[in-house]
DNA sequence: TAATTCATACCGGACGACGGTATGTATTTG
DNA sequence: CAAATACATACCGTCGTCCGGTATGAATTA
């Protein structure tokens, strides 16, 4: 393979490469050669010049994934014209009509099988999406009166691990009608803390984000 | 090493040794021949006698670590003097105040670099704890009064995620005073079910045990 | 403009560790 | 005593990683 004048794009494209395969088969099924073998040409040492181990991959992987995720959710936390709870709101909706979960719920990665990815996305949940967008939300809505706990931290861990990984019907390989009762679930609990948030539209957008997933899972 | 008359025995042991192992190092970082070194004299082929492969060692070492656990719950699940909001009052006592959990706590394993543990706890959880010990009570609950819930299915798997996963001062490396909060906004979140069942000594046991992880980590 | 230097993109084989298997042997069991 | 079982040993293919080497281009110098 050519060398190319734009490294970037090789990395891309063996991120790329990695992440259908990380999310079709499995990290520790997918192999370095594995990835060699899509890569069109390239090199196992064009890897590791890239990328220091196959962990590093991942790594970059899960990284490219919600850099675009946490772009929208800060772009609503940063908003000066909305309540904590308003903008509780607003976050559920954007992140569900973002159009890229269509992709990747089609992309129907495997979680069942993928304890890698399912540790990443609860790891990064807990440790970064929690306190540095979900909290200073919460903490917000506490100084303007429209969140009302004591617990400000942990109710933003509680909310984002049932919305984020408890609700995510790729995890645990949900129906639709399991989905719409786990949300319906999951809008008491957050009616009780006083974030009546949730909606019809919510409901419907993703009980068809759980549809897509089923089809082509 | 000479053949042991009661293999029972062999098989405990390889347990005992994968088991000590797992919780220190990973199941990722634990190689069978990290187990073989501190078998004391038996070999891969009496590991691959017992077991199929590392994987089915995994399970076995799982199986056993909920075995107790889950005919304790069990025990509450089965009996028939009690209403359905009492048994998971005592069903979330009974746990806590299992003597094991000390040892647990105190072998305090590294689950924060321990995928594999951390998924098995999880679909341990939702695919067994949750519907076969936590839904019949709930059920019971629902039809004695004592429970109001549309989502059974659902409220159990919520509240065994919130409480065995998310409460887990091991997996998140809680602080003591961490696990205090999270216990108090679980008992809000309880109590807006409907089931006030948390109490102080449950909040001060937690928080006992925490020390003790924090303590030997 | 041409020659030189140097960093970097990439190649491809070697290596040790890994999980797993095949086969042999001693001991127990029925 | 024969079959089954408990283990040992030698070995296999694959894995992730490393590393010496080459090709390329950009910057510097002449």
């Amino acid at each position: 393979m050519a060398r190319n004048k734009h490294p970037e794009e090789t990395v891309n494209l063996i991120l790329d490469v990695a992440f259908r395969l990380f999310m079709k088969k499995g990290y520790e099924r997918t192999s370095i050669q594995d990835i060699i073998d899509h890569l069109g040409g390239l090199s196992k040492g064009a890897i590791y010049h890239h990328f220091k181990s196959k962990e590093d991959i991942l790594i970059a992987v899960t990284d490219r994934m919600t850099a675009d995720s946490n772009k929208l959710l800060a772009s609503i936390r940063d908003r000066t014209d909305l309540g904590g709870k308003e903008k509780l709101k607003l976050l559920f909706a954007a992140s569900l009509n973002d159009p890229v979960q269509n992709d990747l719920f089609t992309a129907a990665p495997d979680f069942n099988n993928n304890p890698r990815l399912v540790f990443s996305i609860l790891h990064e949940t807990i440790k970064d999406t929690a306190p540095n967008y979900i909290l200073p939300i919460i903490r917000q809505g506490i100084a303007d009166g429209s969140i009302q706990t004591d617990y400000p931290e942990q109710l933003a861990e509680l909310i984002l691990l049932a919305a984020n990984v408890w609700m995510n019907p790729m995890i645990f390989d949900s129906t639709e009608e399991e989905t719409f009762r786990k949300f319906a679930l999951l809008g008491q609990m957050l009616k009780s803390f006083g974030l009546d948030i949730l909606d019809e539209s919510m409901s419907e957008r993703i009980q068809e984000l759980t549809a897509i997933y089923q089809r082509n899972k």
